[in-house]
DNA sequence: AACCAGATCAACCGCAGCACG
DNA sequence: ACGTGCTGCGGTTGATCTGGT
């Protein structure tokens, strides 16, 4: 502990406790959360909150790290489980070297034997207690074993990790011991650490045996429970870790161990082990972020030593812990909690900042596709990618690879930062506000996920794109809405009818306007694959409805508003030399947008809208870009002197699942131009896009596109209805 | 327990836009 | 004008997970 970086860590840990416990009178509570259905087996047993109290964790050493875990257990529960073992103790064994078979050793003078698991309430109290301090899963957890020391007896210092091979596959290596004292010894009967680093610097007056003064050692104190771990952080075994009883001189004495194992084989434990870490570390965060809080000075003083003890036992574990990322049953985890984890792993680790990855001179690794890995990332990798980060930066993606040492081309790095590593990202389920959101905005505008995305803090696109392809298509369909065009279906057969002429003429029209798209000359489909729908924007100078479809190819073909600059390219969208007046409009999820549009609508988000910001806001935007987020926001679908949808549109989004599509909300944007000139023009061609029919516009300015996709393709447009007939013959 | 099919999601691919020389 | 390199984006793939039989 004596380095810089734990000094770094020391502060951190501090932080992290009195954050975390500014009460130290109060104890934390494990709650229900392992009734999860990924928790089974034992583990599904602890259903009640599990209660122990941080602030009694004393850290013993670092060099082995060990822990003082002060009244882990109460004198009753002492008292049971002696009464459960006195009768059927039996010669202590020890492990052979070889064959892993138990032998008598004169090591161990001891007598003892072995619970069952949850043998009755309070031993399953115990085994979830020591689930809840360490961290680690019942079922990586050895029988308690009852230890009994009469006069004399003793345990010579030896490792708790295995040396045999059949021990080490069967269930890994015993990572964890948690020795809990039963009694009180009046004299001897201390646990050793022979080697441990902080024996020299352990005062001991007479009250200790001669033994105890061979190491560092831990009293006999009835109720205590001493956790210490045996392997490295790198997942080696530690040299420091040997220990030993000490013989009794007076007295007798009692204990119980609980060994705990980090088998790769057991994918669900390790889950489980990360989820209790995580949703712990989460449950206090909630109250007090790490990084938005500072450490009052009094608290320091007064907390600093539980500070630093309980902030080192949670680093004690991950440290441990995070070595079993290597593991193949580790990752194949779900990558965001092994990331998660690797996260606080770093907040407690943090990367040496003098350690640099030096790559070989010549050429960059990147691109050389027969050379660089793909696939799945390692946590190795990972560190890699947030150390050089955090040390440079991101930017010139191709040169990462090169610097932080990773066989890894540039354009993975940069996918693999902006999509997982990034640590503002959220890993945890879509919210229904955010649910919501995406069907609106892509709603909207189609499935342009950026956008979309950077309207969700903390979600990527990839996020996005995954949860609509998955989940949000799928919902859609089964409420009988089309994906694509958000219609249900009824009225995208009855409008596809009208428009190839086989219908009526005004539900045509509508569809025509709305819904016809091709799809960037890449794919001839019937429906529009990112269909937006018409926003209405009130010039206010004039009070003409503008009407504008982004990436409708009808609108772009038939408006001079929307051919330079495009709807395709909205983003870059600029109307210069303007004001434009917006009314306010919540910022559901982002404080990025600082502008909206009212929006009288039924959906949530439009309801919330109203709630804030009633003054409206003046942008002046002589050359900054068209707001997307201010469009987004909008509510971007008919205004109320738009032709109203067929009432079966209605019915369809009444839906009594969660989705609240707001199929009839009115959203006006209010543009104040200064370039009135400009707007009148286009208000023009944007009315006969309203009012005309598909041929009727198509008229005004050539051919329509709408009418060039059904020349181009009627043959596929009457193959389609052949279809649709079967279909629902 | 074994198998299978569907679901999930991280990662990849290819294209386009942009900056720069 | 052209080539090159970097970045952003949307579509797709494929390994893994999950749940049912």
């Amino acid at each position: 502990m004596g380095s810089s970086s734990s000094c770094h860590f020391l502060a951190l840990s501090l932080c992290f406790f009195l954050i975390f416990f500014p009460d130290l009178s109060s104890s934390v509570k494990i709650p229900g959360w392992l009734a999860d259905k990924q928790t089974q087996g034992s583990v599904s047993r602890l259903k009640k909150s599990v209660t122990f109290n941080p602030t009694r964790v004393t850290q013993l050493s670092w060099s082995p790290r060990a822990f003082l875990y002060k009244g882990f257990l109460s004198d009753e529960e002492c008292d049971h489980l002696i009464d459960l073992a006195k009768d059927k103790l039996e010669k202590s064994m020890v492990a052979d070297n070889e064959s892993g078979k138990s032998v008598e050793s004169e090591v161990r003078t001891s007598s003892g034997m072995f619970l069952s698991k949850a043998q009755d309430e309070v031993v399953a109290a115990i085994e979830d207690r020591i689930a809840a301090w360490t961290f680690l899963p019942i079922e990586n957890g050895e029988s308690i074993q009852i230890l009994h020391y009469e006069n004399g007896q003793k345990y010579e210092p030896h490792f708790d990790y295995f040396h045999d091979k059949v021990n080490q596959e069967l269930g890994g290596h015993r990572v964890v011991t948690v020795l809990m004292y039963l009694s009180d010894v009046e004299k001897g009967g201390e646990t050793i650490f022979p080697n441990s680093e902080e024996k020299i610097s352990q005062p001991k007056d007479e009250s200790w045996s001669e033994c105890a003064r061979n190491g560092y050692a831990v009293k006999t104190r009835k109720g205590d429970a001493l956790l210490f771990y045996s392997l490295h952080p790198d997942a080696t075994t530690d040299p420091k870790s040997l220990h030993g009883s000490c013989p009794v001189i007076e007295g007798e004495k009692w204990s119980a161990t609980k060994w705990i194992h980090a088998s790769a084989s057991k994918t669900l434990n390790i889950w489980w082990a990360v989820k209790t870490v995580l949703d712990f570390v989460g449950r206090v965060a909630k109250h007090a972020p790490l990084h938005h809080r500072t450490c009052p000075r009094s608290q320091m003083k007064s907390n600093h030593a539980n500070a630093v003890n309980w902030g080192s036992h949670l680093h004690a574990f991950l440290a441990t812990f995070t070595p079993l990322q290597k593991d193949a049953s580790f990752l194949s985890l779900k990558c965001s909690s092994s990331l998660k984890l690797l996260e606080l792993h770093h907040q407690y680790i943090p990367p040496d900042p003098h350690h640099h990855h030096h790559c070989p001179m010549g050429r960059p690794l990147c691109c050389d596709k027969s050379n660089v890995k793909r696939g799945l990332w390692t946590p190795e990798e990972d560190a890699k990618i947030l150390a050089y980060v955090s040390d440079h930066g991101t930017g010139n993606w191709t040169l990462v690879p090169k610097k932080a040492g990773l066989n890894r081309c540039g354009k993975s790095c940069r996918l693999r930062w902006t999509n997982y590593l990034r640590p503002d990202l959220k890993h945890d389920g879509f919210t229904p506000e955010e649910e919501e959101y995406i069907i609106n905005l892509h709603k909207a505008i189609g499935s342009r996920w950026s956008l979309i995305a950077k309207q969700l803090p903390g979600r990527t696109d990839n996020d996005v794109k995954n949860y609509w392809n998955t989940k949000l298509r799928k919902k859609l369909l089964k409420l009988g809405i089309d994906p694509i065009t958000h219609k249900p279906f009824s009225q995208i057969f009855t409008d596809f009818g009208n428009i190839s002429g086989l219908g009526n003429n005004n539900a045509g029209n509508h569809f025509g306007r709305r819904n016809i798209h091709y799809n960037n000359n890449k794919k001839m489909m019937l429906m529009s694959k990112s269909e937006p729908s018409t926003i209405v924007l009130n010039e206010s100078s004039s009070n003409n409805n503008v009407i504008m479809n982004p990436r409708t190819g009808f609108v772009q073909e038939n408006s001079n508003l929307y051919s330079n600059p495009s709807w395709e390219f909205l983003p870059q969208f600029q109307v210069p030399n303007q004001e434009i007046i917006i009314q306010p409009n919540p910022n559901l999820f982002s404080d990025q947008v600082n502008s909206s549009c009212s929006s009288p609508s039924s959906s949530t988000i439009t309801q919330l809208s109203s709630t804030v910001q009633q003054q409206p806001q003046i942008i002046t935007t002589p050359s900054s870009p068209f707001s997307w987020s201010e469009f987004l926001l909008c509510d971007p679908i008919s205004s109320p002197d738009f032709p109203q949808e067929p009432d079966n549109d209605q019915g369809m989004f009444s839906s009594t699942d969660s989705l609240t599509l707001a199929e009839n909300e009115t959203t006006v944007c209010q543009i104040n131009s200064t370039n009135e000139k400009k707007f009148e023009n286009n208000i023009g061609s944007d009315d006969q896009a309203i009012n005309n029919t598909p041929a009727e516009a198509s008229s005004s300015s050539g051919s329509s596109f709408v009418d060039a996709i059904l020349c181009q393709d009627s043959e596929m447009s009457s193959k389609l209805f052949e279809l649709l007939d079967t279909s629902f013959d």
